[in-house]
DNA sequence: TAAGATTATGTCGCATACGATTTAAATGTC
DNA sequence: GACATTTAAATCGTATGCGACATAATCTTA
């Protein structure tokens, strides 16, 4: 094995996942000051996305759309049951299950956030076209690694 | 402003920082079976990068190149400071910087890193070709966003 | 040079992530 | 139908991230 090649990957420069780390970190950060309007969390912003499209999904089903398990979601979820958001129920046909329903606080914020993906754009200050590029490609990335 | 284009722009699959957020991920869980090996975890693997490139750095420098302050790199640095793998010492010209310094483990450690990379890059599954794209496009989204 | 501003690190609190385990409900199988 | 297996949540422990603040050392500047 070359030794000297495998150093040389070892560099910071070199690495492919660290961008995506720091990338990640950044945005999230990006996003921060706007959500802050919201009194929202980046994760919790995220599962109100998924709600807002699909109310009445269960933890599974929402941690199968976020890459999430349990461990994550049960304490988000009760945190957004506290502030009034939602609801967590036990599906009647289904008592291991829970079901996520939001509440009429949680629906209206929806029209409050909808200026938020444009804001964002703005300040991330990437191309359109790049944008779509990068998500095409982690899309792909992901597809890959897809449980099943 | 146009309300339906807002909500569709809330859509998850719309979502361009929700992909990076998953992969991100992603690629940290990757990683998380050949770091184990060496009892590290992803943030405390970068550290180590950045230390096996530039032994001695400052909590601040080593912060610099990883987008990282001391509130979230103190605790890490004790943690592998109590692994064996580097001293912390205040700096004598400058008493409130602290400077890294690998110890003999730290530094042989470095050896069984070598191999990670390519590792990684059998696992994630991604073409050396669409991976420098999605580096470059990434580091140019963290470029338009540095400090200075 | 004394006092205020700046800088480097550290501490604290909170909210994720996630592996490992637990508990209860549903399902499969004989 | 009893029982082992599987499944959905929840719990626990550890390690980040990060905003806000504290502290000590250095620098500025009047």
């Amino acid at each position: 094995m070359d030794t000297a090649e495998n150093y040389e990957q070892l560099k910071l420069e070199n690495q492919i996942c660290f961008p995506l780390y720091a990338a990640s970190r950044l945005v999230t950060r990006l996003y921060q000051p706007l959500l802050d309007a919201l009194n929202l969390t980046y994760p919790q912003y995220l599962v109100l996305l998924v709600l807002w499209e699909h109310d009445g999904l269960s933890v599974n089903q929402i941690g199968e759309k976020l890459h999430l398990h349990s461990n994550t979601l049960t304490p988000l979820l009760k945190r957004l049951e506290q502030q009034g958001l939602l609801q967590r129920r036990r599906s009647t046909s289904d008592e291991r299950q829970v079901q996520l329903f939001l509440t009429p606080q949680g629906t209206s914020l929806k029209a409050k956030a909808a200026a938020i993906p444009a804001q964002l754009a703005a300040t991330a200050a990437l191309p359109l076209d790049k944008a779509l590029a990068l998500k095409a490609m982690l899309d792909e990335l992901l597809k890959q690694h897809q449980p099943t």
